[in-house]
DNA sequence: TTCCAAAATGAGTCTCCACTCATTATTCTC
DNA sequence: GAGAATAATGAGTGGAGACTCATTTTGGAA
């Protein structure tokens, strides 16, 4: 590839991720050719649809989060993942939006498989060691995550609602 | 109003109930004027703006939505009503989006509000018959309420799925 | 029945946005 | 440095959807 060719590519894929994460992927490719300083040509001769766009930074974002994710565990590893996931919503639109539509949007289904399956490892540690009561499965702790993530995002909740919100959820989930 | 004006008015609001309540906010105007049996311009003529029409049927919805709240009481009248509207999200996309803006974008944050004191009407009921830990607060019940009534309507969850996310959160609500 | 104000009609405007492509500019190779 | 290949440019296209308005139709008062 040629020398700026690669830097206008890395240009892109910061810019898109900034306009992104700000406006959800509801924005614009015209604002990110802008914020990249390039013509909107360019964009599209590097990403051939704003999907593929999407779906590159979503990659990215992904791949952060299933880090965070198999980097916790023990009891409080699920809580800890919950708390982090939606103190980043509120900056983080995007990869909302990608959770919410399973990743086809943006056909991404495997990367979001593994996010599931690493929440599942940390459910299975938080079980193993008494925190999460026995009766809790999966499915239902990708739909309140995806949830209340979603709701603090689109509701523009502030630290303190979070915490109160996630303090019901977390009782809820712990054995009672 | 002339005796055509107030039938075509009609057939719009019904129209509209049906159409936004399957596609969402997002439908077409068009399509509500096709499903109406009516020309585009008529719609306007009636409704100004997407919004004033969106307004219209949310007031109907909103105001169903608060008579059912209020009907409700007791030690169960809060789940009862979160049970229900999360049941009834799934087919009523509209109400959800409303909820989620507070209503500011069709300008009826005082229905919205009406909502949120019934809701607290039944929140001090629980709290009074024990069945709702005292630390609970309003706040965080509507950003429950609302963020999990989004999730099952846009993730399209199946009764079991909804059943055990409810039965987490429920937990969460009751004393420990 | 006549007549006109109210209402309905739907093609047309406007705006926004994803995406294209002929032209121009930049890199790289020899 | 010349030439070819690759990339960048940005005006242009097409489609969708909210909204308009000149024209036609309809309801109902006199």
């Amino acid at each position: 590839m040629r020398a700026d060719a690669q830097r206008n590519r890395i240009r892109i894929l910061v810019a898109a991720e900034e306009v992104f994460t700000e406006t959800g992927p509801g924005a614009s490719t015209e604002e990110v050719a802008r914020r990249a300083g390039v013509a909107i040509g360019t964009v599209f001769r590097h990403f051939p649809t704003k999907g593929d766009l999407l779906g590159a930074i979503m990659k990215r974002l992904l791949a952060e989060l299933i880090e965070s994710a198999g980097q916790r565990g023990g009891g409080e590893g699920l809580f800890e993942f919950f708390t982090e996931l939606t103190a980043q919503a509120s900056y983080k639109r995007t990869v909302v939006g990608l959770l919410e539509s399973g990743g086809t949007a943006v056909r991404l289904p495997e990367a979001v498989g593994h996010l599931t399956e690493a929440v599942g490892g940390l459910l299975s540690e938080a079980q193993a060691a008494g925190t999460v009561s026995p009766g809790v499965a999966l499915p239902e702790v990708m739909a309140l995550l995806v949830s209340v993530t979603h709701g603090a995002v689109h509701g523009g909740w502030d630290a303190e609602l979070r915490e109160r919100t996630l303090a019901v959820v977390f009782a809820g989930l712990r054995p009672h």
